[in-house]
DNA sequence: TTAGTAATATGATTTCAATCATATAGTATG
DNA sequence: CATACTATATGATTGAAATCATATTACTAA
């Protein structure tokens, strides 16, 4: 037992590995033949990926209490770079231990394989908000799927926009009575 | 042994039901038992989800090739409505036989996890290319990231541009060198 | 061979979100 | 309590992509 997210749980702690790392260290490099997945304790983590004609391309930024290089698990070698972005704690979670407890326990593949469907649900939903062009149509949406959780600041970057063009989208909501506003910096559909 | 994408070819034909349905008609709605996850042959899908306030959220667009209502499979409801928006050849997987071959079979619970994994990871990257606010920066990730394969309308549509947008963008790139233009519509990196 | 259609491409104009600036309310800190 | 700091909020201006318009090129079908 230990304290990640299902099903990593049901691992020991022996197929835990803590990395304490600082900006600018990295994590791993394309090509470098993986360990195993990781869950970002805190901190932020980007990955990403260089371009022949020398440009970077950041494939993903990872935040607190994500799990991050989850395709390692079946890939032999890491696909881009992981770069600490602001010091963080990670969990490395050995690819056999997951890999061989699927094989012996299908209640754990089973769960392997559901959370990786929620996230794929999940994201998909994400990829159609931040697609909508119109910032009131797309933070409506936003805050309809229940994005609106922490401040609005982080919201606005979770979405894609200015945190003022959030405050303006979330005004004119207000305004044409389809989201209600309960108070500084709280917002609702019904 | 069946055509639909691995590790789901490895059902046998009994755990598949076709639909053939046209626009408007609806697949499944919302709060249903699911019998099963989708694999769309042919023909284009949205997953619409209702608001209080009687707005409808487009929560995907599934198209020719694509699985989607994977998370059915670990669910006791659909979550959303599925509306036909073009002619459609559509596979329902039954859950079940996913569920039982999973217990069985740990390679194939495995090789559906891997499906998943890899999903998320594509899904991650182009959320993360659709976060990026110039349009210049955005054609150049999406074409690092192989995105154009069939016309660059379609292109435009998956990166959330429209396509003027997409041709000026390209032009730019080219102009900087940093994209080059093998002929009419065809454009790499090098 | 021509007519029709769709994708590629670019020009002109408009719109809307980004940016820059500033104010206010809440929260943390000495 | 005063000070600093951050999130919320709104105003003014700018800039870049959307929109609308129009060629041009390639493909399809009659």
């Amino acid at each position: 037992m230990n304290k990640l997210p299902a099903p990593f749980n049901l691992l020991p702690q022996s197929a835990l590995q803590l990395h304490e790392l600082n900006p600018q260290e990295i994590l791993f490099r394309l090509g470098e033949t993986p360990w195993g997945m990781f869950f970002l304790e805190s901190g932020e983590v980007t990955l990403i990926r260089h371009t022949r004609s020398g440009d970077d391309v950041v494939t993903h930024v990872a935040r607190s209490g994500e799990t991050f290089a989850e395709a390692a698990l079946f890939s032999d070698s890491y696909h881009c770079d992981a770069i600490i972005e602001q010091s963080s704690r990670i969990w490395e979670i050995n690819k056999s231990a997951i890999l061989n407890l699927s094989k012996s326990d299908a209640v754990f593949a089973l769960a392997l394989a559901a959370r990786f469907a929620t996230q794929v649900q999940q994201l998909r939903r994400q990829k159609e908000i931040l697609a909508i062009r119109s910032a009131n149509e797309r933070v409506y949406a936003a805050l309809s799927d229940g994005m609106l959780q922490g401040s609005i600041k982080q919201f606005a970057g979770n979405i894609g926009l200015t945190h003022e063009a959030v405050y303006r989208a979330l005004n004119t909501l207000v305004e044409r009575k389809r989201v209600i506003k309960r108070g500084r910096g709280v917002y609702t559909l019904d």
